[in-house]
RNA sequence: CGCGGGGUGGAGCAGUCUGGUAGCUCGUUGGGCUCAUAACCCAAAGGUCGCAGGUUCAAAUCCUGCCCCCGCAA
């Protein structure tokens, strides 16, 4: 069970691992992309392609057809990615050896639905993937197997995703064959210690220009592809996509002020003397362009503000 | 037929409402200044104004159809 392209990469290793799989159960399609056309989960396409029974319910935990057809396919464990629901106890109980998860962190650290995002954005420099046993709690289960894997200075949370999908399909590859012959003890998570990554909103990618640089690149890398690190530039939203924390040049400036603008970007005075080295960004319905573009259309210059309609 | 923004020299934009000589910030090329420069000064090249049709003495601008790009909705 799975959606994106997080778990279709896991799905890709169990089938390639010659496993049989009984069903994929995914998110219904969803109308999206600009003009109405449905959207197909990434799991279901690779699913489809290899001919596999996909089942789609809208509700599990009320819906009796589901629970039928779930017990009649009888399967000897569920593997769970980033299916994006609360699954329920029946559910997990079910298969004999009961339900693991691939979880995108070192449980129990970023518990929930976004722990990639939130790994970046709170500067960590090690993340990883989890392989855990599901209760009914929200990513709360005793831990089968961990795996580390280090955050690049500059990776976004997009490419750091398609890294933690093949490092978890590899350990789930590696960890399936050990919980079928029951040779593992599973570990139970330290309450204590865990951390939260809950789903993402729109309001979490607003800058506020009064964190240092640095925090502020954590979250330009954090938050893509949504909702992006953005601020709010003459009304409208203007996301950053790349950036680089700079040496300071010009301690003392009000936060938010553009200090320099050059054929690098875009420097703008930050918390604490740091300052913001602005390379690639989008502004409203427009397209993602360099910096020095936007700063030449838009007539920037040092000394304006990138934040707020009302403040020039 | 879900809502909205956009397509103007190589880049990013203004001009469109109120039709009348193609504009701005950069880039490029040449020249100058300077110990020197990505800085500064001067000059030049470069545009079928997305495509097609219509209205008009005259269309980037008004009308109709089409193509392409982007944002919202998770």
């Amino acid at each position: 069970m799975g959606t994106p392209d997080f778990a279709a990469a896991s799905l890709a290793r169990l089938i390639e691992d010659g496993h049989e799989i009984v069903a994929v159960i995914t998110q219904p399609d969803k109308p999206a992309g600009r003009g109405k056309h449905e959207k197909t989960p990434p799991v279901k396409e690779l699913a489809l392609r290899h001919g596999l029974s996909v089942y789609q319910p809208a509700k599990i935990k009320t819906n009796e057809e589901v629970r039928r057809i779930f017990e009649s396919l009888a399967p000897d464990i569920c593997v769970v990615a980033a299916y994006g629901k609360i699954l329920p106890g029946w559910m997990l109980r079910l298969p004999r050896l009961g339900s693991i998860n691939v979880h995108a962190s070192l449980l129990p650290k970023y518990r929930g639905a976004a722990p990639i995002n939130w790994a970046i954005a709170r500067g960590e420099r090690d993340t990883g993937v989890t392989i855990m046993q599901m209760d009914e709690g929200l990513d709360t289960g005793p831990m089968l197997a961990k795996r580390a894997v280090e955050i690049g200075p500059r990776e976004t949370a997009v490419e750091l995703s398609a890294r933690l999908a093949k490092t978890g399909a590899a350990l789930l590859s590696e960890t399936l064959p050990l919980v079928e012959r029951g040779e593992i003890e599973p570990e139970p998570q330290d309450d204590g210690a865990a951390t939260h990554a809950p789903m993402l909103k729109r309001e979490d990618g607003l800058i506020d220009w009064s964190m240092s640089a640095e925090e502020i690149s954590n979250r330009v890398r954090a938050f893509q592809p949504w909702p992006g690190a953005y601020t709010i530039f003459r009304g409208s939203r203007l996301i950053i996509w790349r950036a680089r924390v700079s040496q300071i040049e010009d301690g003392g400036a009000e936060t938010g002020v553009i200090l320099t603008i050059s054929k690098e970007g875009i420097m703008v005075s930050c918390a604490g003397e740091t300052a913001l080295l602005i390379e690639e960004l989008q502004l409203g319905g427009k397209r993602r362009l360099a910096a020095r573009d936007f700063a030449n259309g838009m007539r920037l210059s040092p000394g304006d503000y990138l934040t707020g309609a009302d403040r020039e």
